[in-house]
DNA sequence: ATTATTTATGCTATCGGTTGCATTCTTAAA
DNA sequence: TTTAAGAATGCAACCGATAGCATAAATAAT
């Protein structure tokens, strides 16, 4: 069913009348050779169908210039910038990117670790799933000295870094700026307290409301999957309660329109009813009325610098495990759908 | 800078007395080695920190068992339900996906391709960049026997097949859809014409205004990128128009909303002064208000579909070249941002 | 013209699984 | 007990590029 057998740079020699090595050396514009016999060989190359054999390459050179990158998933805005980001830096810096999701799944994701170990990744950048647990399977890439480091969704390891922002800030910010409007009863929907994102906005939230005398409630802390659906189901809920709520912190964009969405279509006004703040700055919270108040996150920033700490320790200009960890600027945007000054 | 030396089967079957080969079959899995050898084989691979050489293998075999994908841009929802559906059917099927974002350029995708190319996969699904012109960049995998399938953005080759919607008929249904609801005066916002997913549905909007003897106005063909930006922009070109159009196709769920809520701020009711409807039903279709109209896609249908198309075809199960096309189901959603009734 | 340099090219072993074919060891049938 | 068939394992060549070291060719210096 395939045609003709592959070209190799043996072929191009025997026809040049040339050796492997320079044909290699050539194709890899190796000062070594003369341009005339550079130009002889890519054009021969090119006439032949030739094809550069990666593996072949990669298995006697034992380097792949790839980089592995795995996320939780890749639909939202965020984790976009974030690759955008990781794709231009790695890319002039002549790497590649293999990526690959880990839909959320701690399993799925610890598969998609042993793929990219399996295939020799230079160094890995994670951002991990929903319910993973530990650290362990990480520990074969750092004991062949693969470099590994974390980016906003991180586990605490020695030798991994992390890239993040401050999320107990954020979390203290978003909800410091409710209680500002006058809130006195505000619910936190949250995700997973085993993720650092969470468990530090939680706190932040903790903190703003303690400053502000208020009494901790646990039933106004939602730990929720942040979908769509997570939003609607918090709506429901909190429907039900009574007193209703005056404020609520959804430690996502997307999760928050839905939830504030389906009050509204209840009848609830937003903010003079509930006021709403989200997180991400996702193009969402611009388009929907009332507009939705959130915190910044920098992606592509993130992206980038992710990927340059990485590849500047690949390069051996900067070790990595010396760094613990890097903190962006994040900051509070606020919108209509938190400006109700109830004071 | 990195730890001991790799262990290789070599190292295994010394140790356990064995040849390599039956250390590789071992590890495979294969029926021919007894069951006592095979789990003696795991075990000493395991204690060893034995990992597998993906590029010795692929490099002796010839077989990647991963396949490429190309797409513009992964931050759509749709995009994203079709990778999911892609890796759904891949990963049942043993195969490994590669994704590449073209971001758009055609340069970048070329070079995509040719990444893929190297790296021997062993098909290449693609939905090409906005401003791709021809097909010469894909003679190369073709020549050698590499299955392309295209879907989505499609371009029209004898050997590869595209799987798509029908989006003129889709065109011609939202069209249709205003026109019923009293439009007399219809803007289409719509990419690059060179595009069949655009050109297609332009045509749509064509042959309903036809229909409806409407004269056509080139001047109410709005080609863009279909972006958050063109959303705006389209939405300060409409307000200098005079008359106003009635109604709006944009075919793009998170363009309309951006044109739709920009006309909004300035004071225009939706769907009362001009109606409204998108394409793709993206999630923020639903949460904006009005609610927007829109043509549905079905995304994981789609990338299930290429897969396992361009799968069997790598079986030998089914000839991808017998194939023109695969036409998807897809269908008009009326909200409330097209319900204006001015009949 | 001769030696010292620089530049250009070649030789050969190597990276680590895989595969067709051959061989040895079991178990079943005669 | 002998033979046939099947199960389990081994041999050795191979996939295609690369790097260290050696050599040849071209140029510069003496």
């Amino acid at each position: 069913m395939y045609s003709e057998k592959e070209v190799t740079i043996y072929d191009i020699a025997k026809r040049l009348d040339l050796s492997a090595t320079t044909v290699s050396r050539g194709l890899k514009d190796n000062p070594a050779i003369s341009k005339k016999t550079k130009k002889r060989i890519t054009d021969v190359a090119v006439e032949m169908g030739y094809r550069f054999n990666t593996f072949a390459s990669n298995l006697r050179s034992k380097r792949t210039n790839t980089i592995g990158v795995i996320i939780p998933r890749m639909n939202s805005s965020f984790m976009s910038d974030v690759l955008a980001g990781m794709e231009k830096v790695a890319n002039e810096a002549n790497y590649n990117l293999i990526i690959s999701q880990s839909l959320e799944s701690a399993d799925k994701e610890a598969v998609n670790i042993k793929t990219m170990f399996n295939n020799r990744v230079d160094g890995l950048m994670v951002s991990v799933a929903y319910n993973t647990n530990g650290v362990s399977q990480f520990e074969m890439l750092l004991q062949k000295g693969v470099p590994v480091l974390f980016f906003d969704r991180t586990l605490d390891h020695p030798m991994c870094p992390g890239i993040i922002i401050d999320n107990q800030k954020s979390g203290y910010l978003a909800t410091r700026h409710l209680l500002d409007q006058g809130c006195k009863n505000i619910i936190h929907i949250t995700g997973n307290q085993e993720r650092n994102v969470y468990s530090e906005r939680q706190k932040g939230y903790e903190s703003a409301l303690a400053e502000a005398g208020i009494e901790l409630n646990k039933d106004q802390t939602f730990v929720t999957m942040l979908d769509e659906q997570a939003g609607i189901d918090c709506a429901e809920q909190i429907l039900k309660m009574s007193p209703l709520p005056d404020g609520v912190f959804v430690d996502n964009d997307n999760c928050a329109a839905n939830c504030m969405m389906k009050l509204m279509d209840s009848g609830i006004k937003i903010p003079e009813d509930i006021a709403f703040i989200g997180f991400n700055n996702d193009p969402i919270s611009k388009i929907i009325r009332p507009a939705l108040s959130t915190i910044s996150y920098p992606g592509v920033e993130m992206g980038q610098i992710a990927a340059r700490k990485l590849i500047s320790h690949l390069n051996g200009q900067q070790n990595i495990n010396s760094t613990n960890s890097i903190v962006l600027r994040s900051e509070l945007i606020v919108r209509d759908s938190s400006l109700c000054n109830r004071l």
